[in-house]
DNA sequence: CGTCCAATTCGAGTTTTATCGAACTATCTT
DNA sequence: AAGATAGTTCGATAAAACTCGAATTGGACG
């Protein structure tokens, strides 16, 4: 049966600055997000990193507890993708600015 | 006279973007970033945090070491401001945004 | 059902970070 | 030179973070 998965995001209020700031400090982190920035949707499984699965998914925990990255499951995969509307209503402009200095 | 510091912070084309979000990532020194942004100057002192002395000095470190607060010898206090044109040619918007979301 | 696939969870090891008090350095003042 | 003030450095401790392999969950499909 598909339960809805419990992936427990932050609501918009629920969005912390300084967690935020943190979960893009970490460049494993900061690539994964240009990624998805680029792609617009991207499943766990389509980046090249290399480094284990649990690590990875340590990090997709990070960014999803931190609001930064929406997930959602879509059969057996889960699509990521940033949550650039939460965020720039609670922090305009910062998240794409990062993105923009990122990606240069 | 006043000898020049030997503080040591990095060059512009030495600013490291993780680095500086690590730096604001804490509330502490996000709170630090904000009051010298509003008054531009502060010395290190001037900041009523309920704190010692050596873990306020560790965060100005931190905050030196990423880049992001300079640090000049006055006498005998340390005036500090922030680097932004360092911080916005390298990362335009970033830290600007920051502040002002950290200012709402 | 059994198997494959995608991703998470668990447990452990290592590193980094935050915090604090005590001792120290540098500068100014007298 | 002595004392006061402003910050830093040191050493220790505790909490948090990153990494990894092994075991596990959830869904798709034969």
């Amino acid at each position: 049966m598909t339960k809805c998965s419990e992936i427990r995001q932050p609501l918009r209020e629920e969005l912390f600055l300084p967690r935020v700031l943190h979960a893009l400090s970490d460049p494993v982190r900061m690539e994964i997000v240009l990624k998805i920035a680029r792609a617009g949707q991207v499943a766990c499984g389509a980046f090249d990193i290399p480094m284990p699965k649990s690590t990875l998914s340590h990090h997709f925990k990070v960014l999803r507890e931190s609001g930064v990255v929406a997930s959602r499951r879509e059969g057996n995969e889960l699509i990521n993708s940033l949550r650039l509307e939460d965020l720039e209503t609670r922090f305009p402009g910062v998240v794409q600015a990062i993105i923009a200095a990122g990606s240069r």
